[in-house]
DNA sequence: CGGCGTAACCGACGCTTTGCCGGATGCCCG
DNA sequence: CGGGCATCCGGCAAAGCGTCGGTTACGCCG
């Protein structure tokens, strides 16, 4: 399965939000039996589209301090840095952009001192020209799915 | 239920990763038995603590292009921003953050034509002094959750 | 000190949901 | 036309779940 039909798209919709929704209701609102529902579910969870399901916790505060470190790099792409910020598990997400800006690097750290180890770290590499760190203060506005 | 013990805490840190999970199983990871673990589970949903339970969907952004706009304002905190970004659901989430920027604000739209008619809508804010779109042109990194 | 009420736990029961199977249907292509 | 393949359905056994009564632990107060 590597193309999503409308059926797969409609799965998808109805699981982001409600993850834990029986098969059966699922099956009747998207007009298919339960049986082939499961086999469409087990089907996307297999190929990797369906990463997994989580809990979602309200303001779970972890204690973790969140920041975005935005990256200027000499030349893009920049081997290895890719590589090498995948190494950190504080890395939270990574992405590459158009405009003045190359890379979009989101952390969620225990401390600012952590913060700024990674900070350091990702400065002193070869490829990166510039680099601003912007802590997150407060989420103002966070949207699950749709 | 309004104070949560360490076991509550379990409960959510394993449910917030892998939200299907049989009772059993969860049971039996926190050493409790299932009914305690179930009636554990519905409290914390019903209080209002577990919101809800999503699927983790991989590269369903098809379609979809996502930005970051970074956004500098004049002062702040500026009165009415949040609540205008609020209003278009394009709009996934606003971090207030420290530093040069003020606010980050990631959308997801169809088309440029409505990332164009967004940044203008929030750039002609009175409050924004300034305004950087950077277009997400592939994402590098992106966990989950740990 | 002892009795009582509440809260949380356990194990068991019955219903619901799930995973899996055989068989039917539709479609492609030689 | 007729296999091969993918997808669908219905049904069955197994596993899941919510709920119940009974038990234990703990705090309160006479």
């Amino acid at each position: 399965m590597r193309e999503l039909d409308a059926k797969d798209r409609d799965i998808l919709g109805i699981l982001s939000k409600e993850a834990r929704i029986p098969l059966k209701t699922l099956a009747g609102r998207i007009g298919l039996s339960r049986s082939a529902t499961s086999e469409r579910v087990a089907s996307l969870e297999k190929s990797g589209v369906i990463r997994g399901y989580r809990a979602d916790i309200g303001q779970m505060d972890k204690g973790l301090i969140c920041a975005f470190l935005l990256v200027t790099l000499i030349r893009t792409p920049s081997i290895g840095i890719l590589d090498q910020l995948a190494r950190y598990p504080e890395v939270r997400r990574v992405s590459s952009v158009s405009g003045q800006l190359d890379l979009i690097v989101e952390v969620e750290v225990p401390s600012i001192d952590r913060l700024n180890t990674l900070r350091d770290l990702i400065a002193s590499h070869g490829g990166v020209e510039d680099l601003t760190t912007a802590i997150v203060l407060r989420r103002d506005i966070e949207r699950a799915v749709d």
